[in-house]
DNA sequence: CACGTATAAAATGTATACATTTTTAAAATT
DNA sequence: AATTTTAAAAATGTATACATTTTATACGTG
């Protein structure tokens, strides 16, 4: 279970960069994190490099690197990705979901209907399980994990305000929307159910993120 | 320079998977690795890790990686996305687009015209010039990053086909259409251009694809 | 003979130690 | 006083050594 140590070590730095407990906009030095997370130098660089390839980390200088400040055009740009994007694999899965995909995704929004204390991360994470349930139909794993990778950037700016939460609380109705005409084999009116969807989200976050920092100056 | 070296060995791996120096489809091993780099096993891992997430490599198994087949679904997907993401950043390109990039890009083009002994992997890294230099006009750096990380995984098929190299060649004069389009303002028909340009590209190398699977059953 | 199990060997993951580079601060020169 | 130089420190990159996990092989059992 090697592996998993690293692993672990990687999701808690993740989670730690989501949750706010690592300083933002400062070098992070290897020698530090190792005594935080109580490992070597060798795992925490591992992580480190991998974080900054998935673009949670961003270089600090010539050396070391940094957890980049949240930012309204980045945000702006995940979503306008995503909102091109996954109305397209959308398109490729739809001839492949059957009823019983069918019946998965509505358990996953049954959950979420159901759990009036998820938090904000176990809320994200139920809300991608429903719409990679749907996308993996497609079978392309290229495009698929491109996308998968764009939410997981998009968790960041998720779990930072708690207006996103009631967001994605006000959102059901469209997750339900989407299955059904999905179950309709209605292609076009999913894939723009969807890119509304994805579009809208995107808005409402930009829009609080360009709020604080009028506030902030 | 320490740094330069493991940079030095991530391109010297990067090219040699390019070039088929390197077995396909089985796991490489760090150690075989290490002795044919003459580099000790930990700036191995770092690069095969750091291929790993760009795509270079997969992973084989539950542990090691491997050098995935060309695939053609795979380049399907990429071009597919690069066609729904270059127009989009071109948008927001055109407008800071003046004269001086214009006078840029034309070199770059003047270059590819008049050198004829450019290998594919010299003018594969001109054609990108030549893209990035309008692109970066956007000032969208996550938009950007990930159309420069799809154009990457493009490279390891493009280097694979002489015939790319022709389709290149025919396509220059593409490139001076969406340049004057770009120079005249007309973005809709720069966008057009551009992703007709691309969606060409991407069925000219996946019809090769497919061919050649053919072939070999 | 097939199949599962145990054991040995190979490969990877991690820690420690060392080398190189970068950064910091102090000294010196103009 | 400001700027360049230089030396010490801090931080990162790399090598070697060790621990753990995989994988392969041989053995035993049904």
């Amino acid at each position: 279970m090697s592996k998993q140590q690293a692993q672990i070590l990687y999701n808690q730095i993740k989670l730690d960069i989501q949750e706010n407990k690592l300083p933002i906009g400062q070098a992070l030095k290897q020698e530090m994190l190792s005594q935080r997370y109580n490992i070597s130098r060798i795992p925490i660089r591992d992580v480190l490099q991998r974080l900054k390839n998935e673009g949670w980390l961003t270089t600090c200088g010539k050396r070391g690197v940094m957890i980049p400040m949240l930012n309204a055009t980045e945000a702006e740009d995940l979503y306008l990705m995503r909102k091109y994007l996954e109305p397209l694999i959308l398109e490729y899965a739809i001839p492949n979901i059957n009823q019983q995909v069918i019946g998965k995704a509505t358990d996953y929004l049954h959950i979420i209907d159901s759990q009036e204390e998820l938090s904000i991360e176990e809320h994200g994470e139920l809300n991608w399980q429903f719409h990679s349930c749907l996308y993996e139909q497609a079978n392309r794993p290229t495009l698929f994990s491109t996308i998968a990778s764009l939410h997981q950037l998009c968790g960041r700016y998720i779990g930072y305000h708690n207006q996103q939460l009631n967001y994605l609380k006000t959102s059901q109705q469209d997750h339900y929307n989407i299955l059904k005409a999905i179950e309709n084999k209605n292609t076009e009116h999913a894939k723009n159910l969807l890119e509304t969807h994805i579009s809208d989200a995107g808005k409402t976050l930009v829009r609080f993120l360009l709020a604080e920092s009028k506030n902030e100056n």
